[in-house]
DNA sequence: GCCAACGTTGGC
DNA sequence: GCCAACGTTGGC
């Protein structure tokens, strides 16, 4: 069991956008980093845990609770030559691109990054590092425990 | 295999 | 929309 925190632009899917989903799961396509990928691919399993972070809007932060839901799968946009995240060197037989799928635990009050770096529990946390763009990292256990249990509100 | 140029990310 | 930071590309 381990714990990532997967950033999303709620541009293009935020947490309403989530809840609002059959199943309220969705698939992590688009990532084109191989960091993140090999996240995905070869380190997460079956209900990992995942905060869902907004980034690059008006108010970046965590914005609820969520689980992995299936292991990685090749990511179909890298076949679609009508997707911006179509991927001309990726092949069926060699893909280059995998997600998860991710699936709502529960919609939160919102954690601000500015709450965030208040924190010296957190400290250490990737996405709060400076010059950090990538778009999963790791969660130690205690940051997990930390955020979800002391400031996560009701 | 080096590294300059370029593209992207994402907070501000 | 600015720009610092970083990843990727591609010529050599």
């Amino acid at each position: 069991m381990r714990y990532w925190l997967m950033k999303s632009e709620p541009t293009d899917c935020s947490i309403d956008d989530l809840a609002a989903l059959p199943d309220q799961s969705v698939a992590w396509y688009g990532v084109r980093n191989y960091q993140a990928r090999n996240f995905m691919r070869n380190q997460m399993g079956i209900g990992d845990g995942v905060l869902f972070y907004h980034s690059n809007c008006k108010q970046p932060g965590i914005a609820g609770i969520a689980k992995v839901c299936a292991l990685a799968y090749p990511d179909t946009t890298q076949f679609d030559p009508t997707s911006k995240y179509y991927d001309p060197k990726a092949t069926h037989e060699t893909p280059r691109w995998f997600n998860v799928d991710v699936q709502l635990v529960k919609k939160i009050a919102l954690i601000a990054l500015d709450e965030l770096r208040q924190h010296p529990e957190l400290a250490n946390m990737r996405t709060l590092q400076r010059g950090n763009r990538l778009s999963i990292t790791p969660l130690d256990p205690a940051e997990w425990k930390f955020i979800t249990t002391c400031l996560v509100h009701e």
